[in-house]
DNA sequence: GCCGGTATGTCGTCCGCGCGACAGACGCAC
DNA sequence: GTGCGTCTGTCGCGCGGACGACATACCGGC
């Protein structure tokens, strides 16, 4: 189910077993999103944790002035919903189909169940949530430091991974963000990110490439101003 | 060993039976460290877990430029240093003794080890790092969106369940932070929470009580602005 | 006592960037 | 085609708050 899907994400139905998989996904439901669907938001109830197959999945909380500020956009083999499943505490972050997604929708009960008989699998969850604070932190570190252009540069950076090596070194990117979406994400306003792509765009350093596609200089070059 | 610390935090320990802990302690060995050591730093490659028996701890980050980005203090009966246990990584987060600090350092191995046998310890620790990804959430959401004052209010609106209610309504909590170490935890300049915190007891909101205490309106009443 | 280090209060200056406004550009539906 | 909704580019204004500078206050050590 997950084969060849070019993961890149180190999460977590990667790192189970055919079996063990077969046997969390019997106790969840299959259920599909369309395009800017929610898949919970704050203030609900449920807890399940949610494994992606397909699509993605957009996380982000807002704020009481009507800010959206995105967390991270979840992919194929992610879970999600863990902060909350524990605490049984109402949602704190909304989850929101970025593109067409499905997921299985595994209850609290059946979650914690099956961590308790596979300790490596809580052991896996221990890695996602580790993994989340630490980019978490990352984020609030680089906003207390850094202006706009870094966090955007910074940002593109993070996202090299998933793009191509280019024989010259520049990296190609599928980048189908909104000004907005990137604004939300970094925390800066639409128009301030609008320009700095633009001046960007002039100093040579990224260049658009068909509609969504995205060109430029190799993180590591970026790094070094 | 924990017992009568008047303990608030919904942690590790408090979770663990004395059984529990006396086979975990057992593979640990305790350490002290005088206020202002390093319990560890960034960069350093031991992923020890860190569980607290006496003092406080400064969990933070230092920025590029060298700004302190502070996530919390962490008390007696939590433990630290979890975000890195798994997957193996250096330190990113650096960690001071606030207060002179005594903790038992478990090794990687033996708290693996012992979450595999005890899948309620695991357990355990994704409640912690849900909370702590839960936090840093909101403080991302807080900084996008509130200016200096609120944050600063925010910050005592969380610290308030730590104070003791007064008649009156207001709370009186022991505060020995210096303006510059909560300009670090609201992503602030020192000379701004000055004046805020003038400003405030200008208006009457907040008082100080001897050298380190600080009395004010409940936070509900602050909520309603 | 004196003295040095650290914390606090306050005041100008300056700048990053949020925000409103508006004008294209591009897509999709019909 | 026309019309509408969403996205992008750009400008100017204004403000929050960072920063440097400096005075004062307090603390502990000797």
């Amino acid at each position: 189910m997950f084969a060849g899907t070019g993961m890149l994400s180190v999460d977590f139905a990667p790192h189970l077993s055919q079996q063990d998989l077969g046997v969390l996904l019997s106790r969840a439901r299959p259920s599909s999103f369309r395009k800017r669907d929610p898949l919970f938001t704050a203030g609900e109830r449920s807890q399940s944790a949610l494994l992606i197959t397909k699509g993605q999945v957009k996380l982000f909380r807002m704020s009481e002035d009507g800010r959206e500020v995105i967390f991270r956009y979840s992919a194929v083999g992610e879970i999600i919903g863990l902060a909350e499943l524990l605490s049984n505490s109402p949602r704190e972050t909304c989850a929101e189909a970025q593109l067409s997604t499905e997921v299985y929708m595994i209850p609290r009960k059946a979650m914690l169940d099956f961590m308790q008989q596979r300790p490596e699998v809580a052991l896996r969850a221990i890695g996602v949530l580790a993994a989340r604070v630490r980019s978490l932190e990352e984020a609030l570190t680089n906003l207390a430091s850094d202006n706009v252009e870094i966090r955007l540069l910074r940002l593109l950076d993070r996202m090299a991974v998933l793009g191509d090596r280019q024989p010259d070194g520049r990296v190609l990117l599928d980048f189908p963000y909104t000004h907005q979406d990137v604004a939300n994400q970094i925390t800066a306003s639409r128009q301030t990110v609008s320009s700095i792509f633009a001046e960007l765009k002039r100093r040579g350093v990224i260049e658009s490439v068909g509609r969504t596609a995205l060109l430029f200089q190799s993180p590591d070059d970026v790094r070094r101003h």
